[in-house]
DNA sequence: GTGCCTGCAAACCCTTTGCACTTTA
DNA sequence: TAAAGTGCAAAGGGTTTGCAGGCAC
């Protein structure tokens, strides 16, 4: 592999596997060659792959991978937290027709998505060392997290 | 209809439906009952409802309406800017194993993910109007923009 | 009347799943 | 060796597309 622009350090990498080794250890996952070379190929890459990027690059040192296996991997990972998914929580699109500058708060849990508005938000300016990597046209915020309704429910639960 | 928390009122959608029609005049884009009755069921609504909702919720006064005509004209909407969907440009899912809190650039022309630091952002807060809706745990922000990349292409273009 | 729009059905793409075999701890 | 993980192939779910007829302008 040639040191190109998309490279991390070795030595980060190794860290990062280090990291995983216990992170499986300490929460009973299998650490298996796939699972360790998905992780080293995500984390030796700065492109942010998809799932068939990984699975390309990894099955030349593993042949007999199989896609699907790339995919439970990650969803694992993801669910132990050890990755993240760039971009929204993956569901089926939905639309919007308010055309007044606006912000979405997104219950993780029910789906919900309400409205809302803040001038100091919509004010917000992308950082200055940004402008090395492109032109910012909108800086898109979404506030995550669990509405009242979901809150009252779980305190009705315990 | 009942007049549930779900509603807007019947004049701002009017005044929506009115501005429909015109920006269809100006790009010339034809009017029919089925793109009409879409887009007002969209504006009536609070829920940013996908396209199956949407669906149901004119088939109740177009019944021959399909599902694909759902699909067709709310990708018209938005490439011409009348609507805008929630959340990222929906593409296959991309992954990032950088456990470091950053932010990301994504070019809407190439794909580009590129990742920040911004300690101004880290720190953003929530505005308290949103303690209204629910709880906040992740303020998730995404830079969107040309790449230098892209707009260099652009510029040898012409 | 002409060309854009629609409905239908089938295709598409990414992702998930059931099953039998293999591997890890 | 018991339980977890893998590969294979097929299914799944949301979305898109080709085509013939229909409608807005």
């Amino acid at each position: 592999m040639t040191n190109g622009r998309d490279m991390i350090p070795q030595k980060q990498i190794d860290r990062r596997i280090q990291e995983f080794v216990e992170a499986c250890r300490a929460q009973g996952i299998k650490t298996t060659n796939q699972r360790m070379e998905i992780l080293q190929e995500l984390a030796r890459s700065e492109q942010h792959p998809d799932a068939e990027s990984l699975f390309l690059g990894v099955r030349k040192r593993l042949p007999s991978l199989s896609l699907d296996t790339v995919y439970r991997t990650l969803r694992l990972f993801e669910e132990r937290g050890i990755i993240t998914r760039v971009g929204s929580i993956k569901e089926r699109a939905r639309f919007d027709a308010n055309t007044k500058r606006h912000h979405h708060f997104i219950c993780t849990q029910c789906g919900l998505i309400s409205d809302f508005y803040s001038e100091t938000l919509d004010r917000l300016k992308p950082p200055s060392e940004v402008e090395a990597v492109g032109t910012t046209d909108t800086v898109y915020i979404e506030l995550r997290g669990i509405c009242n309704a979901c809150q009252a429910q779980k305190r009705a639960q315990s």
